[in-house]
DNA sequence: CCTACCGATCGGTAGG
DNA sequence: CCTACCGATCGGTAGG
């Protein structure tokens, strides 16, 4: 079959990702196991340090088969990534929305930053480390794509931040601290294992003792 | 002139980095070119996003001739990250030097952010990302000989930040804080541009204010 | 999805 | 340091 009529290869949310409505479900799973895969062996090697053959391998296929389903490695990492923010998105929507109408900034940062947390070391483990340091690889119309999601996870953090530092609690400017908060947390992963004599809620708790001052 | 009988082969601090006791003072700065020429690199492309042709070029050299001053294209990966050590101990040391022995904690630990960040976007600018990200393609004894540079580095901070901690003006842990603290730091390199609004002596005094609770 | 393959590139080396 | 080169690997493709 001619790249040309291959369905899997028409339009799609990124550039060359494929289009699974167009296919089976079999075909649907199959996609997806190649973006985890993927996910796991671009977080331990990077985006250049891993082949093609190493992902169709993973995924016991040959060497030729992961551009079936992906027009071009490119498009195999900006599915990764997406799928990445869709997961943050996802759990922080889900936190966000379980959260008491009433409650204060100090406790609307709490609840982000534990869920984010969570993120970096749950579902997210293989997908988030990729977000943060892949970005050079994409082309500029995949960067697009991903960028947009990622700006609106971030957003969804300046009212608690903003709150705090009306309050007082919060002395650096909102938009500058939530920069500084992002790095600390997202830097995590190259030295905490939640296996250790620190669980993933008391790192979010440090995190909230660091960033926040105390009442007055 | 074959590898076994080539003098720049022989010993050195970083394994495979080459020995410029054994050769003239030409040598020895053609190497610290290479260096020099290889960190921007591997800054903007990552170490396996460049290729030794690249450095050659970089340097106007031909391909195979950084071989003759680096065993491998590791070694000079090696050499990078060890320079860029080098560069952010000497500066802070000449910061710690200079401060007055009455100095509170909370004046230490602003000359360290200080100096951090102003390693981060001066002299230690194409270094610094280099050695937040390319441990994964050090062999264990290069990254041995580098890992002793980091960990004293870091561990000159502890005294700020458990004195902070006494006093009441750091909450959390301040093995964590530290922690905490350099991904805070480090993931600057990612957003802040030092020529905007924001100077890098601003950005010091935001990332306090974010660390450091306010005086009861 | 597999087979079979291509053109380009890469790290590294022998010899001078 | 350059010249000339090697063996291995890589992303990607035509055809079924």
């Amino acid at each position: 079959m001619s790249r040309a009529t291959n369905p899997a290869h028409t339009t799609a949310t990124c550039p060359g990702i494929g289009n699974p409505a167009v296919s089976g479900a079999t075909t649907t799973d199959r996609r997806e196991e190649l973006i985890h895969k993927a996910a796991h062996l671009f977080r331990a090697n990077g985006f250049k340090g891993t082949t093609t053959r190493d992902i169709a391998a993973a995924a016991g296929m040959q060497s030729g088969s992961p551009f079936y389903y992906f027009e071009s490695k490119g498009a195999l990492l900006c599915a990764v990534m997406q799928t990445g923010m869709a997961i943050a998105t996802a759990n922080q929507d889900r936190v966000l929305a379980a959260m008491s109408p009433h409650a204060t900034p100090r406790e609307q940062l709490q609840a982000l930053v534990s869920a984010h947390l969570h993120v970096l070391f749950g579902d997210g483990r293989d997908f988030m480390p990729v977000l943060a340091y892949e970005w050079p690889w994409l082309t500029d119309a995949q960067r697009q794509a991903v960028v947009a999601q990622k700006d609106a996870y971030e957003a969804a953090w300046m009212p608690a931040l903003t709150g705090l530092h009306r309050r007082g609690e919060l002395r650096s400017r909102p938009e500058v601290a939530r920069f500084f908060i992002f790095g600390a947390l997202n830097w995590t992963v190259h030295w905490f294992r939640p296996d250790g004599s620190l669980s993933v809620d008391d790192l979010a708790e440090e995190a909230m003792k660091l960033f926040v001052d105390r009442v007055a």
